[in-house]
DNA sequence: CTAAGGTCATAGCCTAAACCTATGGCCAAT
DNA sequence: ATTGGCCATAGGTTTAGGCTATGACCTTAG
């Protein structure tokens, strides 16, 4: 769903919290590079647009009113996730040159890297982080010849001549929006599941491949498409307001799953789980901030 | 720390998961009110913006590249505390019409309500929340007189005439930053606090009020304060990159302690800790929106 | 008590970016 | 072969945002 024509830009809230921040337009117009006069005027738009007083202003400074504590507690959580992205988006485009090279695999890059890279970015501001997404055998190969110092990947396949570290699980569960039939079953056999027409990533795709899979183990063969998509995004989107269940990745719907716009279906007898698994060959050493990295994920 | 003047904008960003997860660029500027060449144009700005190619584009439609995947992933991390936000910002001016109205202290306000009412407004699209803040005795009032539905508090004392549920927990704790020479103690007797210059807020405010009761209650007296500013975020970031250490909520400071830029101190003999409680009046009937909210936030 | 230095607001100008409509090329399905 | 979906380009208009210069105000220092 957009998030509406009238929303405040990206720029005003930065804006607006460095204001509360520093206690004082100037200094955060400072701060931000821009005039004085422009960040007032950025800061006076941004009241209008959202109809409320968020400054006391005064000879001395600007304090946030009530209300504007509340929204600039508020804002700083979309700042943090934006310095994730940001971190996330250094890492991507860095290729080679970072001191500490990560090969990741695309479930991990996408639901679980930004966090690690943004606590990591805000720890260590001098040292440059390269990121390069690929699947789990690449990874590997990286790995292998050097392009990588750290991999992450999900696998299920034992791991020669790579250490390895326990990072989190993920596994393949079922879901359907509110709406189905389902909902309010919140289990089915597998067969049912078999015998049901699924949304579904295109053939070949990974979490096809293992359902697929999985099935087979049980005699079963692979479920009819209703509809075909390209990406897991597409997926998650056609099952919210479509009337077919998919099997996907639970990080992937995470969040869907914590709101309650999307229900877990428990299926009799089929259990597809994958460790997450942060790798590195065993003869090299692992870098410094590897190792300071992977500390602070096992916390 | 400002985010940079070449960041992408959230207009953009959710116009681009638009088009991950509708498929195509004209279904995603149909989705936002705009004209198609309209959004073709800023998907490639922001392409040009991030410097990486996000879409194949086909006849048939745009499906994400495996940069785009992974990009469109962390960007609706963005968007969900945005629409947190938005739902916060539509609660709180609803003021009078909504069917709930709940009214929270200042602290579950800012750092816990956006999540629990940016799940609900998924999950209840129809109904809308008005939000009021205030101080845990004004909120008391707002339940007896009718003002409100439901409220949240932090406090210590016993409620009379109030059915209570408990929410959470916050705490006053000591933070430095890693630069300090604490941050390697990790621990300081109460007495080398009290007599240490302080980042505080200023007289009369709560956490102020509370951290020199629990002094006083040691025959201690109150810090000095070598700076006095008007916000908890202000605070914050003095202690961030100042010499001094402050005592701050636990909640206010949870992202910085998990990121590793603040160090908690512990302070022996000091424990300052508050009950964060949904509360609500005995004699009328909570109403079943208020049900299903205290519902989800058992899980 | 006054002067200096900080605060924020206003005015006027200017540039740059974003929008729209109209059109064209392309491919798939009928 | 034609139709109807997709996306890209072109040209013109508008709006939003920026900057500099200035003024009004309060606090602090001398």
């Amino acid at each position: 769903m957009p998030l509406g024509p009238s929303f405040p830009e990206l720029a005003s809230l930065d804006l607006f919290v460095s204001v509360v921040e520093l206690g004082s337009v100037s200094r955060a117009a400072a701060a931000h590079g821009v005039a004085q006069p422009s960040a007032s005027s950025r800061i006076r738009h941004l009241e209008r647009q959202l109809g409320m007083i968020l400054l006391e202003r005064s000879p001395s400074g600007s304090i946030p009113t009530d209300a504007g504590v509340v929204v600039a507690g508020w804002a700083e959580a979309i700042l943090r996730s934006a310095h994730e992205l940001k971190a996330g988006l250094q890492a991507f485009q860095a290729e080679q040159s970072g001191r500490l090279r990560i090969a990741a695999s695309f479930t991990i890059a996408e639901y679980l890297l930004p966090q690690w890279l943004g606590r990591f970015a805000r720890a260590h501001p001098g040292d440059s982080i390269a990121l390069e997404v690929a699947n789990s055998t690449s990874v590997i190969e990286r790995l292998h010849d050097g392009g990588a110092d750290l991999g992450f990947i999900e696998t299920t396949s034992p791991l020669t001549d790579l250490d390895e570290h326990l990072v989190g699980t993920d596994e393949l569960i079922a879901v359907v929006a509110p709406a189905h039939p389902w909902a309010n079953r919140r289990t089915v056999p597998v067969e049912t599941l078999a015998a049901t027409p699924l949304v579904t990533r295109e053939a070949g795709s990974g979490t096809r491949e293992a359902l697929e899979a999985a099935l087979a183990a049980l005699d079963l063969g692979p479920p009819t498409a209703i509809l075909e998509l390209g990406s897991t995004s597409a997926v998650r989107s056609a099952v919210l307001d479509g009337n077919s269940p998919t099997v996907i990745s639970r990080l992937a719907v995470a969040a869907e799953l914590d709101a309650g716009s999307l229900i877990e279906i428990e299926v009799k007898d089929l259990a597809i789980s994958r460790s997450l698994r942060a790798v590195w060959p065993r003869r090299n050493p692992l870098p410094p901030l590897a190792v300071q990295l992977l500390d602070s994920l096992t916390v």
